[in-house]
DNA sequence: GTCTATATTTGGATAGAC
DNA sequence: GTCTATCCAAATATAGAC
């Protein structure tokens, strides 16, 4: 077993060039020179882009599950484990602003070309959303937990898509500090918001 | 003067196509055939692709400017008038949960192809916050004004993403009705959220 | 598994007739 | 202003040698 396969590699490198550059305006070639093999060498891999697709949202959920099986075990209860998730924001805030976030853009695009695989990318956002409901059942939020959770990816979201569109680092961290107050006052939050 | 001229059809309905399938994945000869002319004619109007693009964004920024004068003109009240941004996600829901939001969606694609035009997109966003904040101001949120045009502009950006993400219009009238509460509070909510 | 070469299609763009 | 015909480049994909 080689220290890491050509596919691996392929499947990594393409994960790049989606999130930076869009599915739809990545083509093989692109991948193939990054990558460094030849364009037909590329087809003894994947056989069509949808496959590199696929392979690419496989590889994001599996990451996405291990990093909350990570903040689960060293997060400090519920709060603070929600809070690793928020300051996502932050420490991934010069991709974001450059490039947004890199589900929220694909679901998007996949949504506008209508693609078989969207529904696979809304996956990763479904993993948050049941994960950071978890968290808010911990911290005795109950039925409102999923709500609550919606709430917060949903404002995430926001946040990288208006850090993007104006590059505004300050915007960035004036609302992370915004969900930061806001969560400190659930499970019982004034207005929903 | 023709009931409408074939240069102001094709923006119409590059407009439409750019929103629903995406500037880079939506060709000429997507344009041509919605339009009913030949892919020749076109470039009697337009020279290129990113020319079409500019006359989008032009066409979108004075649609962007009659409708903010029709709610100033209309609303009673600047805390109305917010509302009737808002009541945008309500209206459009169909179009949101399906291609999620047309400024949005614009300047996420537009920051990923690195393409020049991403600032100009942005300015609609622009015009947006700079009449939100004006209402604000009229609310009487002084400093704040800005930061809460911005947030009201994100929370809404949010909402498009993740009701096109998950498909959930029950998502979308939720969020709906929790700016709606949140803007109740407002100039003097309890924390920033 | 990797390469070169090539087939096929599509997309952006032009020329010139009507 | 509109059309047909065409060029060129790029992209997906395949064949077959090494």
């Amino acid at each position: 077993m080689p220290e890491r396969s050509t596919r691996a590699m392929i499947v990594e490198k393409a994960d790049t060039l989606f999130y930076e550059g869009g599915f739809e305006a990545t083509s093989f070639a692109d991948i193939a020179a990054v990558v460094g093999i030849s364009r037909g060498n590329f087809y003894h891999h994947f056989k069509t882009k949808d496959d590199i697709l696929d392979a690419v949202i496989a590889r994001r959920i599996e990451q996405t599950r291990g990093m909350l099986a990570l903040w689960e075990a060293e997060g400090d209860g519920p709060r603070a484990r929600i809070l690793s998730f928020i300051r996502m924001l932050i420490a991934n805030r010069a991709k974001i602003m450059a490039f947004g976030c890199p589900v929220g853009t694909l679901c998007s695009e996949l949504a506008k070309l209508d693609h078989g695989a969207q529904g696979r990318a809304a996956e990763i956002l479904g993993l948050f959303r049941d994960w950071l409901a978890g968290q808010f059942r911990a911290l005795g939020a109950g039925d409102r937990a999923e709500a609550l959770a919606l709430h917060v990816l949903s404002w995430s979201q926001g946040v990288a898509v208006m850090a993007s569109a104006f590059r505004d680092e300050t915007f960035l961290h004036s609302e992370v500090a915004g969900i930061e107050a806001w969560l400190s006052t659930v499970p019982d939050p004034a207005p929903l918001t």
